[in-house]
DNA sequence: GCAAAAGTGTTTGGATTACACCCATGC
DNA sequence: GCATGGGTGTAATCCAAACACTTTTGC
């Protein structure tokens, strides 16, 4: 029925690569990794690896995030899936990014295995990356940009305590587009947000009082009234 | 580096799976082959088959679904990966999705290659499939639902000449609610149709107007305005 | 004429916009 | 007091929902 054996299609490799975005001094950033091994040996690239022969997709991603970033923990989604034949130098393989959102000041991130360093680099500042790497990254933002104004995933960006400027600053900074101070707030009344009573520090303006995000709430309106986030 | 040698992480197998869509009688349709080959020996399942070693997978899906249905010249869009170790029965295959949106009408379905029979089935009158595939189907028409509301993607599923009421009742059915006639004409309104002044044929009460999508006018007015599609 | 679906207009209330204004803090 | 951003109210406008009504066809 083939025109080649079945058994000589299993030659291909599959690979992982970790889109990890943050979110620091109103700039969207994203983890870059200096790949300390061949090929693309001192290149920056996004982490990534191997996938090994019986793991998971979702799995090995956690696995190789950890590995190279010592990351972990996190809620990775899949994004697209990349195979020209001839995105890797050494044969073929294919490779499914995945991404996650971290708010970059309760993480350590840490360089190791083939990773000699590891950095945030804002979104729009990335230089030339090792294999498709450019193009798997701008792929993955378009899907965070459409993403964010449908799903309350802002929140895993923004600090645990934000205050509506900054979350404000997210959606300026993605949409590239101002937006009105109070209209903004107007617009996110429906999202369930909880008022902490705090107040930021060390600003020489009058203080902003601080938020956080009310989850538990969200999913009931979202379940009870159908309630879906949009911004 | 790796814990296995770097060349025994060749032996994966990859693969494509075609989810294709069509409306027929006011439900969504997906094409379904009956597979004359083991493994899943006459299991109903949908349309997919092993990447070639050195092929491009949009190239692979065209050719896959035209070797097992005799369908070409469609615009197969990626949607997601499945990984899982246990998903096929024969080895390690990785298989990503793509779907395509057709007229039913327009097109000749054919059985051919290891695919024994070919046949349209209502989205929700899916038997049980081969492999993961009534997976891959949920998840597939999970983000059909989502790209119908805000990308133009519903002209490729309704006839060339369409009636308003065909329109409407392709939303209703994939959104699960009904509309208000009225408002669901003054909705579309942005949305550039043309007229083309024929009228239904057989029917046994007032005909309706046919239109058809003008997709030259809306690309022109989605860059010059920033029109962007929203039912 | 009647049934059935096509096709349109009106009213109402809620959201979106633009814009103006006041408030709290550091220096 | 003044600079800086925080925070809120109002009026005009647009948009969506609900609903009623007229039109055209087959029988």
């Amino acid at each position: 029925m083939y025109k080649i054996d079945f058994n000589n299609f299993f030659s291909y490799s599959f690979s992982i690569d970790c889109v990890i975005f943050g979110f620091k001094d109103g700039q969207v950033n994203v983890l870059m990794i200096k790949r300390s091994m061949k090929p693309y040996l001192n290149h920056w690239a996004i982490p990534g690896d191997l996938v090994y022969p019986d793991e998971d997709l979702q799995v090995a991603a956690t696995r190789i995030l950890t590995e190279l970033t010592n990351l972990s923990n996190l809620d990775l989604h899949q994004a697209q899936t990349f195979g020209d034949p001839n995105r890797h130098p050494q044969g073929r393989v294919i490779t499914t990014a995945y991404f996650a959102l971290i708010r970059i000041a309760d993480f350590e991130i840490e360089a190791s295995s083939f990773a000699e360093e590891v950095k945030w680099v804002p979104i729009h500042e990335v230089p030339d990356l090792a294999f498709d790497h450019n193009l798997i990254l701008n792929s993955t933002y378009e899907l965070l940009k459409k993403k964010l104004s449908y799903e309350p995933i802002c929140f895993d960006l923004l600090p645990e305590k934000f205050t509506l400027n900054q979350m404000q600053q997210l959606f300026e900074y993605v949409n590239e587009a101002e937006m009105d101070k109070a209209n903004f707030r107007k617009k996110i009344r429906p999202i369930p947000l909880i008022a902490l009573g705090e107040k930021q520090q060390n600003v020489k303006h009058r203080p902003a009082k601080l938020f956080s995000f009310d989850s538990e709430k969200y999913s009931e309106i979202a379940e009870e009234d159908g309630y879906r986030f949009k911004i």
